[in-house]
DNA sequence: ATAGTTATGTTAATTATATCACTATTAACT
DNA sequence: AGTTAATAGTGATATAATTAACATAACTAT
């Protein structure tokens, strides 16, 4: 229980390794080091074992990890050691991208229910989630246990979405609207913006200016 | 020419109160402090200050920042006081939402071309933009001196696709695929990684763990 | 004019993060 | 058994980023 605060860049980093130690096993191979990880990744070996140095001892000295075995520590790290259920809000041109996007539940996120308010969308499925109108959100994801938000309505309706998801119980939100919300502490929330990414982008192809 | 070095966190967050900034002249305001953004924004005015300071004075002691002028050198500092011609490589899903997406029209991205390799979406179009071979990708970007590029292919063609991008002359590219792409130190790249999003959500979850 | 007030720009202090250099451990080889 | 090579783990160091403090400039009102 004691709350050694972890920098959020090992978190990310963590999760990509764990990524990439999935495709090494997937080649058959059995033993890896922090510097095979290092180059896969395309950070420095020091930092490599930096990351995993908060969370224990997962290799041998002279021998390196065995990437079985560290996958499986880093996805119990994570919390992926169990699955997750996720209500996804909004079912526009990005709601259905993620919803059927693969890559979520291979790493154990479970879209268990999908809200829109637009009537022609209403009871339509997606893959075979059932669209459900926004005022069912409380009710159906206190019965799924769902502990994960995705927001991906338009920005005016955002913080309202929030407002019911937390309402509903969730703990975390993913929010892909581009507008600032507000949340209560201990509600985890991320914010996910497409056009700042075009921007540090932008910045730095013209930074000569600077 | 100097090349004095600015945190990324501190592009990110220009890029944030730019948008800020824009909602408050939406509204009217014609005058506004390092508070007023901090509190819009959720960071410490001091911060905002920090960051707006890398570049130049852009206030007036004891008043504050005029609202139109503060945007207006933020989006030039971004590099945003022209258009960007982007190119969209994968009209799958994700491809499709971020074609439509109105965000990066508004901020000066414009997309001027889109390519697949699916014969069946050759030729189709997404608002007026068509679909285009990917055999045409070189010709087509450096017809429309096409600067950024946008993945939205498989992983596991996703560095093929950098290669030709970069052989096409972009200068940056958004990468969509959750892989670690291998480009040349001139090139700005930037991942966008869904999945490690949702992670960082789970890992602070269950954050009590340590 | 001058005092008082406000909010910037900037320097200093603090905190956080990453890198480096060293130590300890293991396996393989002679 | 002893030697060498390899590599994890770690404490010290360096770098970076944030926060706090403050001196300066502009505006207001008397
Ligand atoms: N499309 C993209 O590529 C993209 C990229 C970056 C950010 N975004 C952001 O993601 C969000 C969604 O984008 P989109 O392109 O999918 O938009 P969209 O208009 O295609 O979809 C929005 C959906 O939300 C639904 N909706 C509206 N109000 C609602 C409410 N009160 N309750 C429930 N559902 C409601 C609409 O019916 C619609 O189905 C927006 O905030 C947008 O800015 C989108
Ligand atoms: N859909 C999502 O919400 C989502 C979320 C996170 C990440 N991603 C990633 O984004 C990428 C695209 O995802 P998607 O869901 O749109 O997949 P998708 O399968 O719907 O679309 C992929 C598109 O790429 C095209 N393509 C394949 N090979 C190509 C090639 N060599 N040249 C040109 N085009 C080619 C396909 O024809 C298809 O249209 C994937 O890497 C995925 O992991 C998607």
């Amino acid at each position: 229980m004691k709350t050694l605060k972890i920098p959020e860049a090992t978190i990310i980093r963590l999760s990509v390794y764990s990524r990439h130690l999935t495709d090494v096993d997937r080649k058959g191979i059995i033993t890896t080091s922090s510097g095979d990880i290092a180059e896969g990744v395309g950070v420095s070996p020091a930092q490599v074992r930096k990351d995993l140095a908060y969370f224990g001892e997962f290799g041998t000295r002279g021998v390196g990890y065995n990437v079985k075995d560290l996958r499986q520590h880093i996805l119990r790290i994570l919390g992926l050691s169990v699955d997750w259920s996720v209500a996804l809000v909004g079912a526009g041109h990005l709601g259905l991208a993620l919803s059927s996007y693969k890559g979520f539940r291979e790493r154990g996120f479970i879209i268990t229910s999908i809200f829109d308010s637009d009537p022609d969308k209403i009871g339509t499925k997606i893959g075979d989630v059932e669209i459900l109108p926004i005022d069912q959100i409380e009710e159906v994801t206190r019965q799924n246990q769902t502990q994960i938000g995705i927001i991906a309505v338009p920005s005016s309706v955002a913080q309202e979405i929030a407002d019911k998801l937390i309402k509903a119980g969730v703990q975390a939100i993913l929010n892909f609207a581009p507008v600032v919300l507000n949340v209560p502490p201990e509600i985890e929330l991320r914010n996910v913006d497409l056009a700042v990414n075009l921007e540090v982008l932008t910045f730095n192809v013209g930074a000569q200016r600077f």
